[in-house]
DNA sequence: GCGACAG
DNA sequence: ATCTTGTCGC
């Protein structure tokens, strides 16, 4: 990602933003995974109400064992205000500063968020896969668009998350009697992969593991409990 | 016009 | 997203 990328992300408004998504939908791959995934990668972001100072934090866990393999942390201000819709142009400058720091690239990156879940399928899982060419996840706790049926309450049981008249996601029961999480594909991968990719990162938590861990790790970076940089195991 | 609305 | 203690239920 060029310098000059990240300029104009902190330089564009609301408009130029929903126009920018409906130019790089275009580009959306969902083709199915041509590799059974070795490593993956969970993001997220902390910070204090009010603030406009973010922490995000990169996790890269081993399949199946989901062991830690390497940790990047990243302190930065955004300039862009939070609007449903236009999350990616809120986070996806310090989330792009956490990945280039990544010595290695995980197969697959899942995202707290959505994927193709979104009015104009640009959530921040797509988004961010368009920019680093790599397979995304969006895995959100809260719906932003569409709706679904009646969801089994067992672990595993899911039921499309329907947008219109498109199928873009899913209501995942990640964890027995508790409510759903949504998952959708975010870019390079299809709606079957990123079902069986969270699948495996799911243990007795609500959220996948790769979630849990870097929301763990952005939040003592927000704290002073953690040090900016990359680590490995 | 009214309500909904990822993090 | 974050601020926070106890409490109900599987």
């Amino acid at each position: 990602m060029s310098g000059d990328r990240l300029d104009y992300y902190k330089t564009i408004d609301p408009t130029k933003a929903k126009k920018l998504q409906q130019e790089l939908r275009q580009q959306i791959s969902l083709e199915p995974l041509a590799d059974e995934p070795q490593f993956v990668a969970g993001a997220d972001i902390s910070f204090n109400q009010g603030s406009n100072l973010m922490h995000a934090g990169i996790i890269i866990l081993g399949l199946p064992d989901l062991n830690i393999v390497a940790r990047s942390t990243v302190s930065d201000k955004t300039s862009f205000p939070y609007i449903p819709g236009l999350l990616a142009f809120r986070e996806l400058p310090i989330l792009l500063k956490a990945w280039d720091q990544l010595e290695q690239k995980p197969d697959v990156l899942i995202l707290d968020g959505h994927g193709i879940a979104h009015p104009r399928r640009m959530g921040i899982a797509t988004h961010l896969g368009i920019e680093i060419e790599h397979p995304t996840i969006g895995c959100a706790k809260n719906i932003l668009t569409g709706s679904h049926d009646e969801l089994s309450s067992q672990k595993g049981e899911r039921v499309p998350l329907i947008d219109g008249s498109e199928t873009v996601g899913m209501a995942l029961r990640s964890r027995t009697n508790v409510n759903p999480v949504y998952v959708s594909p975010g870019h390079r991968l299809s709606s079957d992969d990123a079902y069986s990719v969270v699948m495996k990162c799911l243990t007795k938590y609500k959220l996948p593991r790769t979630t849990r861990l870097a929301h763990k790790w952005a939040n003592k970076l927000r704290r002073g409990e953690a040090e900016e940089g990359y680590f490995k195991n």
